[in-house]
Parts: C-alpha cells; structure tokens; sequence
DNA sequence: GCCTTATCATACCAGTGGTATGTAAAACTT
DNA sequence: AAGTTTTACATACCACTGGTATGATAAGGC
C-alpha cells in the first residue's frame, strides 16, 4: 500500500514532525540525519521529501511549533496574572514563564541555540521579532504609557531584557554555583524595576 | 617539493587559520567546506588536517582568536578608563568596546550565533565564561565592592548584563528602525545604573 | 651519506542531503 | 462501474561532504 487517506497523510506528517523535534531537541540539528528521523517515525525519506521541502524546512516547522506553544503559554499567565495594584504584575508573569521555558534543553537547542546557526539571522529575527520579542516590547509600552519607563527604550530594551532572559536560562540550565531560578528571576525583576 | 622548514609550515598554518576565519564569517560554518578553505589557502585537504584534527578544532582556533581579540580590547578600554570620581567608568568603557565587537558579522557569526551550535554548550560556556562573561563579573565585582550593588546580584546580573549586550549588537546590526548604537548604549547604561 | 621524521599531496571511503523514478491506492470524471 | 488522474509514498540513485590511508619528498640529526 503507497496510498494513503487524507487523514493517514496527516498522520505520518505528525510522525515525521514528532521524531525530527525529538531528535532536534537531544542530539541537535546537524547530528540528526534524515534517515535517523524516518527511522524513528518508522517511514522513508520519500514520506519526508514529500511533506517537507528539505531539512530546513523540517527543522523550521519544528521551531515555530516550539515558539508557538511557549508564546500562548506566556500570554496566557501574563493575562492571568493583570493586577491593578502593581502594574508590573502581568509583565513579571509572563517573563517568569519564558523563563521557565528558556530554562528547558528543548527551547534552548531548537529555538536558541540550533536556530540562529540554521535559519539565516534574517529569517530567525523575522519570526523571533513576532513570537518572542513583541511580547516583551508589548509589556513595555504597556508599561511606558503608564509612566514608568520612557517612551523611547521602549525597543532596546526589549532586545536587552529579552537576551537577558535567555542568558538567565541558559546559565540555570548549566547549574551554575549559586544560582537559582528563584534568584535569577528576582535579579531579573531588581533589573526591570530599576528603570524609570 | 613536499617538506617545508618550521617557519614554512607555521606561515601554511596561519594562511589556513585566515582563510577559514574569513569563510567561516561571511558565508558561515556550515556552508564553508573543507575543500573551499584549502582553495583559498592554496594548499590541500592533507596540510589543513596534519594542522588541525577536524573541521571542528579549526574553527574552535578561529574562535578563540576572535575571543582574544575581543578581550584584549576591552580590557584595555576599561583599564584607561578607571576614575576616581565616576566609578561605572570603567566598566561602562569596557561594555562599549564589547558593545561595538557584537556589532561586527565576525563576532556574530563566529563567536554569537554558530559558535554556540557547533561546539556544544559546555565547551562554548567553557571558553566564554573565561572570556567573555568573566569580564563582566570582575566589572560587577568591583561596583559591589563599592557598595553599589548587593554581592549575590554579581553571578546573575554579569550573565544577563552580557546577553543583553549581544542582543544589543544583533539589533544594531539588523537595523532597527529608531535604534542606534547610542541610543542603545544609553539603555543599556540606563539598566546598569538602575541597580542598588 | 643514511635514516628518521615533519610536512604536506593524492586517492579513496562511508555517510549525507537531495532527486528521479516507480507504484499502488484513493479520488475524481464521465 | 470503468477509466483517468492525482496523491502519498517507497526505492534507487547521485553529487558532495568531512575524514582517512597511503604515498612522496625534503629537512635535520647522527
């Protein structure tokens, strides 16, 4: 049988995607071949090369599914998380849980590390600049219009927090002598508030 | 003629070491090959492996060169930089020299974005902590040390000050609309002397 | 003057991403 | 219902890659 249903196709599509994300995230994106990839979704590289343009691509479906999933995360605790009595209450929110996710192997290959290096940094910036860096300056102007940081760092400081909190997740992850999450995150927050 | 004195196979070496640092900058490590490095040096695949274990080891050398450079500058920055009346002086000199350096496609290419994927984390941390981050800590050491900052602020605030400053270089380079390399350095300033 | 060894050059190899082609079943046409 | 087209793969193949094994030649020590 070559033919499958719609529904089968879809099927072997998620397979394929399942196993590249599980392979991309443990091993990384250039020690994973496509034959390892089909193997572990138990099908051929003409099911691969059929769904998938070529490795990039692959790689950048696996990268958006990731970026999606933390970005609705983190939306959904900062809404959560709106205060009327602290207005950095909702900001804080969802930062801690992108922090949480920049803590994870997952994020930090596929996303940050093995993304840079595959994606060009124009493709990268172009999907970062929506998932990732627009909450951050989204919560800033939030913050600039309610008077307490200026108008105009609104967009290098949204890069500079960002990367901040990657790096605050890449050194939990590597368990460095001292640090916390919770310590790391309250560093973060003595950064925010500081600003005016 | 197949043998060469000392100084002919140092001199084979860096021509080597210069053709793979520029490949490796403006067309990436992925999309240098092996033969291409040895074309531009004038020499063949058995120089650079006698020279160099694999394709891996080369680029760490290159690396590491970049780094050195990189260190030396700023630290000779900061060094000239120490008042007795401002004491972020120095360490502000310092990040600015950095700033500029993340502003560069080497440091970007080589050190940021493909130096972390191609050597694993550990060893990119490895080097980078000595290099880069260690920097910044001593930095921050000092104005603790001054009372203007809390001690145990220095381990997570050094990493997330130099993140931030990366990030800061890769959105000068793409051009941000509204964003320059003062502006951005004025933030960035703004963030540090934010802290208590 | 011989022998060892450093410094390459060349031929070769296994594995890689990607393509061309084959093929069977589903879906559409009439 | 039969025939045709198209979808969804499977297989065989290819150019190229990093890396290795082997060969060659001159330098340097004895």
């Amino acid at each position: 049988m070559v033919k499958r249903t719609p529904e089968q196709a879809e099927e072997t599509r998620r397979t394929i995607l399942a196993a590249a994300r599980h392979l991309f995230e443990t091993k990384g994106y250039t020690d994973t071949s496509i034959a390892a990839i089909v193997h572990d979704a138990g099908t051929t590289k003409g099911a691969l090369f059929y769904h998938f343009a070529n490795k990039e691509a692959l790689f950048r479906e696996v990268w958006t599914e990731v970026q999606l999933e933390m970005d609705a995360e983190t939306r959904a605790a900062a809404a959560a998380a709106i205060s009327s009595t602290d207005p950095y209450a909702a900001f804080l929110a969802g930062t801690r849980v992108y922090f949480k996710w920049a803590s994870t192997q997952a994020y930090q290959r596929i996303v940050l590390t093995d993304g840079r290096a595959v994606m060009g940094l124009d493709r990268w910036q172009e999907n970062d600049d929506r998932l990732g860096r627009n909450n951050v300056a989204n919560g800033l102007r939030y913050l600039a219009k309610q008077g307490h940081i200026s108008d105009e760092r609104v967009v290098p400081m949204s890069v500079m927090l960002l990367n901040a909190l990657n790096g605050a997740g890449f050194s939990l992850s590597r368990k460095d002598p001292g640090v916390t999450a919770d310590n790391l995150f309250e560093a973060f927050e003595e950064l925010l508030r500081g600003l005016r």
